[in-house]
DNA sequence: CCATGCGCTGAC
DNA sequence: GTCAGCGCATGG
């Protein structure tokens, strides 16, 4: 299959979106190679996310239900430290150090110590003091480099409630947001005083907060003013600060995993401690998982909030673990790459699995290149199997493909050979007639469709053929080895038979099998006939172009090997080209003509008369263009699938009833706007008991006529 | 050309 | 849930 990465975040932009070919069990280790191939993105550097998953190792495509021309989005992983270069730097508190020897030692007039210079002249302003923060302000310690304006000492000095006055600026302890609690230390105006508080203005970083109150037992220090060196140091006082962390109260000599690394609550190497974007826990760079030696750019995610681990998918997202795992053992061949092993992208909604006769919108002659095609537009729903039915109500399609050497093929009448009787053991899809075929399950289901009473044993033979069930039919390409009625390539559908009679037959392989006469018995030409059309071949969205990808990326690997290319090969090519440019007449789907039930039916519904005129435009391009212009007018704006059971509103929009009782449920007792033109239609209460008057039996009708069978699944 | 292995879907 | 089944790509 084929899939396509995209990542427009790359310069190069032709690196943007990459069609990839590979089997769905590729592992994602060996996806991250191809990728990197096409991006030159390192795999180490990829994430690569599939519908809000991120791909993870241990998991193969198929896990994760990517199917073929699906988009896989590509992002850059910041790098963990195991997947860097060797030659990309790494900074350390040593290289930290490296930088700073720039810096000439100083001596100040008013501090004594670690005093550095960044040039000879530096005046005492220009300095740069290496500051340690105390210990009792924060705990854990770090040194920081500031100039001398933005250094004040120590305080010292606490005043008596006596000595302040109005107008004096001191130093307080003050929690803005819970007045009651220790805060952090400002400079507070004091502009009165109180007998139990003292009130002022609080000044800080970047502003003030006014009339703040100070409970006077509270300690008011002095400021200090930078003061010519002193020779006895004065004691300082230990300020009071609430504690930091609760739990460890600040102890540097306790490990705490709350307020330092959750992994190793350690405290030392504070600076390297990195919290999480989603949880908020602390995380040594060491310590992480995987451990790192920079900070990231960017958010960081811990191991446990990261979505790349399976663990963290959500609950009903799980990820299955796949019953088979790619085997090994098989010489590294590609099994199950096949369209066979792929699931259906899209699929008719418009028919029911059990709808008996022709699929709106398909015409006799569509054909397709894959089972998968066949099976995405109703036409014959099992990739496989050859014949689709229920043993307890009817056939509904047959495939013709040659695999019964019983099978003899005339065009508007064959024989088809009823399913089993093959010993089908060690995971093979066909094998010779090993054992008697019964009537039963899809055989018995074939035989339901003659119009006659079922017979087991003798089979039967229909009293009035043209009464019975009608059967899709397709024939394939490799009918072609037996019957000149197949297509040159893909699967073709050829209309509606019916069973004629059914049989029990010695076969050649001397087991019985069932045999079914199936006769056509349908308005359209059958493509052989005279009028009879073939239609271009329908390919799975973007499978040509990924083909071409595909073989050019061949090509490069056998020019790599320096293989000798043969020029021949190249001019079959482009001589078949011509060839089948002169002779493909490119046959157009002819227009469209609706018989007289269905126009009358159209006619009547007058409310829709602008959308039905709309449908009947396209009409002349086909019946397939009209029944898809159809479903797009008639779309439900809330289940966006044909209206079923139809209510017009007054704004000529269209809805199911059953999604607007279901609307007007979640909106109670609120006034009930027109999904569509937001104009209020009345209490969504009320509107209920009156919604039955808005429906539009008319739409039903005609919906019904083109699309029968709508609604019964 | 053929044998082979794979996953898919639908019936039961 | 299990099983049958007229596909598909690969490689000898």
């Amino acid at each position: 299959m084929y899939i396509r990465v995209s990542a427009t975040w790359l310069e190069d932009k032709e690196r943007h979106e990459s069609l990839l070919s590979l089997p769905q069990t590729t592992p994602i280790e060996d996806l991250r190679k191809m990728v990197q191939e096409k991006t030159g993105v390192d795999p180490g550097q990829q994430r690569l996310f599939y519908r809000g998953k991120e791909l993870c190792e241990g998991h193969i495509l198929n896990d994760y239900s990517v199917l073929p021309n699906d988009v896989i989005l590509l992002a850059k992983r910041i790098i963990p430290v195991e997947d860097k270069q060797d030659d990309e730097p790494i900074l350390t508190k040593e290289s930290q150090a490296e930088e700073g020897d720039k810096l000439i030692p100083a001596k100040s007039e008013y501090y004594s110590t670690g005093i550095f210079k960044n040039e000879e002249e530096a005046l005492e302003e220009d300095f740069i003091f290496k500051v340690k923060r105390a210990e009792h302000v924060f705990p854990l310690q770090y040194e920081m480099d500031v100039k001398f304006k933005d250094i004040r000492p120590a305080s010292y000095y606490i005043y008596k409630i006596s000595e302040l006055e109005p107008g004096m600026t001191v130093l307080t302890n003050c929690n803005i947001d819970s007045p009651n609690e220790l805060g952090d230390w400002y400079d507070l105006l004091i502009e009165k005083i109180g007998r139990t508080r003292i009130s002022g203005t609080v000044v800080m970083g970047n502003g003030s907060v006014e009339n703040f109150d100070v409970k006077s037992n509270q300690e008011f220090m002095r400021i200090e003013k930078a003061d010519i060196r002193r020779e006895h140091i004065p004691k300082i006082h230990k300020r009071k600060y609430p504690y930091l962390c609760k739990i460890c109260k600040d102890n540097l000599e306790v490990e705490c995993k709350i307020c330092s690394c959750s992994m190793c609550g350690g405290k030392d190497d504070w600076d390297q401690i990195l919290l999480c974007d989603e949880c908020d826990k602390g995380f040594h760079l060491s310590c992480a998982d995987p451990p790192m030696k920079t900070v990231p750019d960017g958010d960081w995610y811990c191991s446990s909030c990261r979505t790349d681990t399976s663990e963290i998918v959500q609950p009903g997202q799980k990820l299955k673990i796949t019953k088979k795992k790619p085997s090994m053992n098989t010489k590294k061949r590609n099994w199950g790459t096949g369209m066979a092993c792929v699931g259906v992208q899209e699929r008719n909604d418009i028919v029911p699995k059990n709808h008996v006769g022709p699929v709106p919108g398909i015409e006799v002659g569509t054909c397709w290149k894959f089972r998968a095609g066949v099976a995405s537009a109703g036409v014959h729903r099992p990739m496989v199997a050859g014949i689709h039915g229920q043993s307890s109500d009817c056939a509904y399609s047959v495939v013709l493909s040659g695999g019964y050497e019983d099978d003899v093929d005339n065009g508007n009448e064959f024989y088809y050979t009823g399913a089993g009787g093959r010993d089908l053991k060690g995971n093979k899809r066909t094998n010779k007639q090993c054992f008697d075929q019964t009537l039963t399950r899809t055989n018995r289901a074939l035989a339901s469709n003659c119009y006659a009473k079922l017979n087991s044993r003798e089979g039967a033979t229909s009293t009035d053929w043209k009464k019975g069930q009608p059967v899709r039919v397709v024939r394939s390409y490799k009918l072609g080895k037996h019957s000149e009625y197949a297509p040159k390539e893909g699967f073709r559908y050829d209309g509606t038979y019916k069973v004629v009679k059914y049989f029990q037959q010695r076969g050649q392989s001397g087991h019985m099998v069932w045999r079914y006469l199936l006769r056509r018995d349908d308005p359209a030409p059958a493509p052989w006939e005279e009028g009879g059309q073939t239609f271009d071949i329908i390919y799975p969205e973007n499978y040509l172009e990924s083909q071409e990808e595909k073989k050019r990326m061949e090509e490069e690997k056998i020019k790599i090997k320096g293989a000798p290319k043969n020029p021949q090969e190249k001019r079959k090519r482009t001589s078949d080209s011509t060839d089948s440019d002169v002779t493909a007449k490119k046959p157009k789907y002819s227009a469209y003509k609706l018989n007289s039930t269905a126009l009358k039916a159209i006619n009547d519904d007058t409310v829709n008369k602008q959308l039905w005129l709309e449908c009947q435009e396209v009409a002349q391009e086909g019946q397939k263009k009209f029944t898809d212009k159809v479903k797009e007018a008639f779309i439900c704006i809330i289940c966006r699938s044909l209206v079923y059971d139809p209510v017009t509103l007054k704004c000529s929009l269209n809805i199911c009833l059953r999604c607007l009782k279901d609307s007007l449920k979640h909106c109670d007792t609120e006034d009930f706007h027109c999904p569509h033109c937001r104009e209020i239609l009345g209490k969504a209460v009320t509107f209920v008991e009156k919604v039955q008057e808005f429906r539009n039996d008319k739409l039903k009708t005609a919906l019904n006529i083109l699309f029968p069978g709508y609604g019964k699944a």
